[in-house]
DNA sequence: TTGTAGGCGTTATCAG
DNA sequence: CTGATAACGCCTACAA
């Protein structure tokens, strides 16, 4: 499958185009190839004049070693494996930059794949990455079983975000959904509210069920009855917010404040309540969580808990390199922080329900 | 590099452990490695025996061909580079998905990375890019020079976004930043708008730049002065756009309308205008630019230009797929689309001017 | 049609 | 400290 062109052999030369190899920094260099490989992975002491040979040759040479021959003879490729549910969302784009950042200076790069929250999807991503000879793995809020983890970290480090394991070769780096939860109800119960509603995430996912923990500890802290009908199932997405808000109105539930398990579902919950003519935080208020950037120019800006998606990505990336040099990780995700903005505050005594 | 365990031979057996080389397929079938290779990779014909002799082979084995040994062999490394400038930006995740989509059915791999708007970040990128021996490589809204882009495109394939190049081995994808900016201001003028502010990219952006260029035609189309006094800079991020704003406002501007050059600015000036106790639509018409996933979600859902992400991503990795096999792309990106929702309305006679 | 041999660019293991 | 000499796992002429 070469370029359709039959044409004599390049006619402008591109001195880019051949690749030069160890051995000719070797050759050029008096030495042999071996000892090009020790100097450029200080693998061995070396004399001092053989270096500077070497380091000379290098450089004239414009000397770039393979990856792909590293890793066929040493094992390792640099490349470490990430896998999140969807690269397109809001709350991995942090994510992702911390991981980069992490990755970058050590001269590991990150291979991204999206799992689609499909545990099938995620098990193959896991087969691609370890086919690709990965040096370690990253799962942003698996959603494959602890056992299958577990058995993946046996031939290989994994981090994991969004659960607690512990294995050897596995680490996870937890965030306490359940204060978050807890602070943001917290927050609507001091401003005065007591009907407040919850659209919660998929209950499959641990940190939704956290968060849901948290809001009800919240309610029975402060002796205000948990009322099922005002919990509404989603699945994190704006659409689901706002079917979740459709769905309440329709109902005629009574409530002044809105938590939404994340941003986006509170973003849909917002045009929800634009939509039927209610305002923020006049006739509700609206608490989310997550603090995606875009949250605080929401119009009102959105008050949620503050979640360190850059923060995670970096530590689970320096996790993993850590545990690739045998180390053991001991990095710990900041606890949640309450964002009070302005889609939230207290009840006005007018409207103390949604529908009057 | 043995296994340091000279232990009775696997008490619990891990099949996937140990590599399932192309050998022991070849052995177990009873035929060379080459013959599976061949069957594997469609190069040869071969008889049917043998070839479901291999098939079976390979299945029960669970061998998976190691990437990096057919790319040191075949020199094809089944990657491809994309460089982003921002991978945690709202508008790339899509794109990002679309190249996702595009390459996985072909076997392939994307490697992300990002160069922050910085040209010589950029050049980095591609130098680590090419030291991994990717296959093919996207930029997706280059900051380099178009030269340095044909350079790049000599030893390897390219695809581009945001630029009109022609040269061997390069592609690029252009979107119609032109009419996009013409629409959307003819939007507003055919609302009866002719005080019209523009918030402009940063015009180092060829895209920004065509996008204001549409703005000032579509004024002279109508019949609009261009007043220069309602034009203010931005840098595509939110704040600047709320900063333009913030000016517009603090000048005195007389203004019924805001263009913002992007989703992303639009926000900014809705919060800015929010703050000023500005409503939109009433008081002042808001459009913007790139459809991001969010702004249906705004409040008022915002009016905007969509700009097809997901597909550029989708066609940027078809295209260099086809580079790489030696066929010509012909991609086109879809026109632009006027997305008319609810934070654009004629102006309100009363309100003519932000500043009564 | 199918097998054999050699090589892709490095690193690792051993002697010296 | 340094240099041969094997691998690493696969592909591709070349030969049969």
């Amino acid at each position: 499958m070469k370029k359709p062109t039959p044409s004599p052999p390049e006619p402008l030369a591109d001195p880019e185009r051949i690749t030069v190899t160890l051995d000719m920094v070797a050759r050029r260099a008096g030495v042999s190839p071996s000892t090009v490989s020790r100097i450029l992975n200080g693998t061995a002491v070396v004399s001092e004049a053989k270096r500077a040979a070497v380091l000379e040759a290098t450089t004239t040479l414009g000397f770039v070693p393979n990856p792909l021959a590293r890793g066929l003879a040493g094992g390792k490729t640099f490349s470490i494996g990430v896998v999140t549910q969807a690269i397109d969302s809001p709350f991995y784009g942090a994510a992702l930059r911390g991981i980069e950042d992490a990755l970058d200076p050590a001269g590991y790069s990150p291979m991204f794949m999206s799992a689609h929250w499909d545990p099938e999807a995620e098990a193959r991503c896991l087969d691609v990455l370890r086919s690709r000879r990965v040096d370690g793995i990253v799962v942003l809020l698996p959603r494959l079983s602890d056992s299958v983890l577990q058995e993946c970290a046996k031939s290989l480090p994994v981090v994991v975000s969004g659960r607690s394991l512990q294995a050897p070769g596995l680490f996870a780096l937890n965030f306490d959904n359940y204060t978050g939860g807890f602070m943001a109800t917290r927050h609507l119960l001091d401003l005065g509210h007591t009907r407040i509603a919850f659209i919660a995430g998929d209950q499959e996912h641990p940190d939704a069920a956290e968060r849901m923990r948290g809001y009800r500890a919240a309610l029975e802290g402060a002796g205000v009855p948990f009322d099922p009908a005002l919990v509404v199932p989603g699945r994190y997405y704006e659409i689901s917010g706002q079917q979740a808000v459709d769905r309440l109105l329709d109902e005629g539930q009574a409530f002044t404040a809105i938590f939404a398990a994340n941003d986006q579902m509170a973003a849909g919950a917002a045009l929800s309540l634009f939509r039927h003519g209610l305002k923020v935080p006049d006739d509700v208020s609206l608490v989310g969580f997550d603090d995606l950037p875009t949250s605080m120019y929401a119009t009102p800006p959105l008050s949620t808990i503050q979640q360190p998606a850059y923060e995670l990505g970096r530590m689970a990336a320096a996790s993993v390199l850590q545990l690739i040099a045998g180390t053991v990780p001991d990095a710990v995700l900041p606890a949640p922080q309450l964002l009070i903005r302005e889609s939230s505050q207290a009840p006005s005594p007018k409207t103390s329900k949604a529908r009057p």
